[in-house]
RNA sequence: GGUGCCAUAGCUCAGUUGGUAGAGCAACGGACUGAAAAUCCGUGUGUCCCUGGUUCGAUUCCCGGUGGCACCA
């Protein structure tokens, strides 16, 4: 099999969509996007989403093809982006895949469990639940309904806690049951790239480019979704916190300190995550050449 | 120039009745199976401004510097 993906991972601000567009232009491939927040069309500024420009000198997948109120998730990323490889495979060998978004591209390389989509209904009542009760009487529901998951959980998480319980009430198994890992093989090849920096230097960057999407504009396109502020897709780094100097919490200079401090934490979790993938082959920015080299002696052997 | 106050972690500050110190934030490390840019867990990194004195022992008390702030000239 010739048929090959090209990821490429790295933190948020290190270059990542320079990179992919320099090596899709090269190799006359196209770029899908693995990307949890770039995917939805109202939040280009934010979540620097490759400008139209760039939309059109490469072909792009799976940017701004969903809205901030479609419920989206890694199971959907999945599918949808092996449907996409295979049509793309009839006419390229070389695709490149690039994002940071770490659990949709671990579910797009290795698989993930199908699990049933929560119900509305069934999500607003745990909610409910969770607010009017605490973590506590959710805990005690999940130790009820799912006993082994109970003790395996970090259960301060309460996202976890709160999902492991709509699962069981949603399927009438207990959650664990249905976790059966799977390591889906892939009828392509992956070679995975991941771009580095100096820490410091990845820091300034991320600093620089929140200063920028200020003066881009981010503060209106935040303000246009204000009422949607409550959206899952809207609790994003870049809006949240402008939600809340909208909110008059606090001022707007406090705003942007936070916006880079939390952007600056997610690119410490992105490098965490990713540290753990041994297969990743890690390269500096600006190393085009490189991997170029990287990319067509794995192409030929 | 005079008087007063202050000087402790990267920042803001607490504290030690004299036995070399601790909070918040930042920073650092980690977890991760359908909301993942989410959510959660862990870690103190220090010439306690400098010099001398008192003392068994000084970051703490005292003298003198240096720097900052305030007021008076």
């Amino acid at each position: 099999m010739n048929k090959t993906v090209v990821l490429i991972v790295g933190p948020t601000g290190i270059g990542k969509t320079d990179v992919s567009l320099q090596l899709a232009d090269y190799f006359k491939s196209p770029i899908i996007s693995a990307d949890s927040r770039q995917i939805y069309k109202e939040i280009p500024i934010g979540t620097a989403a490759p400008t139209i420009d760039e939309l059109q000198k490469v072909p792009h997948f799976l940017v701004a093809t969903r809205s901030i109120s479609d419920y989206y998730n890694a199971y959907e990323f999945e599918q949808d982006a092996l449907n996409i490889t295979k049509k793309l495979f009839k006419k390229h060998n070389l695709i490149f895949m690039v994002g940071g978004s770490m659990m949709y591209i671990d579910a797009f390389c290795n698989g993930i469990d199908d699990l049933p989509t929560i119900d509305n209904d069934l999500r607003l009542n745990i909610k409910e639940k969770y607010e009017n009760e605490g973590i506590e009487s959710i805990r005690r529901q999940l130790k009820l309904l799912d006993p082994d998951f109970y003790h395996t959980v970090d259960l301060k998480n309460h996202r976890r806690v709160i999902h492991a319980v709509e699962i069981c009430l949603m399927t009438g198994k207990p959650y664990s049951s249905l976790r059966t890992n799977p390591k889906r093989e892939r009828n392509f090849n992956i070679i995975k790239i991941g771009l580095t920096l100096n820490r410091q230097e990845l820091y300034n960057r991320i600093n620089q480019r929140v200063i920028l999407m200020m003066e881009n504009g981010l503060e209106q396109e935040a303000l246009s979704l204000y009422e949607h502020r409550t959206l899952n897709a809207l609790n994003t780094v870049g809006y949240k916190e402008l939600f809340d100097y909208f909110d008059g919490k606090y001022s707007k200079e406090k705003a942007v300190e936070l916006i880079q401090r939390n952007t600056r934490h997610y690119a410490k979790k992105q490098i965490t995550w990713f540290k753990r993938d041994k297969d990743i082959k890690w390269f500096g920015a600006d190393e085009i050449r490189d991997l170029i080299d990287e990319i067509e002696i794995f192409n030929i052997s």
